[in-house]
DNA sequence: TCAAATATAGGCATATTTGCCTATAGTTTT
DNA sequence: AAAACTATAGGCAAATATGCCTATATTTGA
């Protein structure tokens, strides 16, 4: 996988993370509270600008109430 | 989400992986090379010492053939 | 239009992951 | 038992993520 699929994938998963979020009716600032983060580091996810960890994408779907598959991109 | 819970996720995520891998008998160092990272890595992350990232996770699905939410426990 | 709320941007220090490497332990095969 | 294969361990430097912070832009609602 070079360097230019990584930056898909994360652009993928911020699309996918923000479009729950929104349905979910939580702002950033709420999700990054419950997770225990910054506000600035959702937003860096959102963006697609970090690679975030496992334990971050555990999080995130139990807060959000789906399955941590359902941020990835189908295959 | 404290610091005990996050290994115990990365224990349960590394096992997980280890099971499927040894399902489609891969060797570690075949998956390595699949991934182009180092062997030493995928040992790391069956053991739940390190907590990779989403790409690792989206390419490990891929190579698999897996969905990424078969990497996590249930919730 | 104005104010408030929300999201983006980025600097800087620290923590963590990763790559690269060598060594050792454990397992399997002959 | 010996050799070959597989997995674990860990050191070290570089890359990347994170926390904490302040400032600015964008959007929303009154």
């Amino acid at each position: 996988m070079d360097s230019e699929e990584k930056k898909e994938i994360l652009i993928q998963f911020g699309k996918r993370l923000r479009e729950i979020r929104s349905e979910r009716n939580y702002t950033q600032q709420q999700l990054a509270d419950e997770l225990n983060i910054e506000v600035s580091q959702v937003s860096r996810i959102e963006r697609g600008i970090i690679n975030t960890s496992v334990t971050t994408v555990y999080s995130i779907s139990k807060i959000l109430d789906i399955q941590p598959g359902d941020l990835f991109i189908s295959q």
